[in-house]
DNA sequence: GCGATCGA
DNA sequence: TCGATCGC
């Protein structure tokens, strides 16, 4: 799937909110629980990474 | 605390 | 090897 493309609002470290393509998104959850989505992002402002959740209907990619 | 992931 | 991610 074309994943890894479509920009998702994320809160980036300096608390700027902005639309990011996720470098790489994965689903972490305990057994038996629902977990989350999380992508690993970088901040284009800073060059940093950083990651953050990401809506459960984003394919994971990466 | 659990889960996966990877930059630092 | 650890931090940080999020919701249960």
């Amino acid at each position: 799937m074309a994943a890894c493309t479509k920009p998702v609002r994320v809160k980036t470290p300096d608390g700027a909110e902005k639309e990011l393509v996720p470098k790489k998104v994965w689903g972490l959850a305990p057994k038996g629980r629902k977990g989350v989505k999380i992508g690993l992002f970088q901040d284009p402002a800073t060059g940093k990474y950083f990651r953050g959740k990401v809506p459960d209907d984003y394919p994971e990619c990466g």
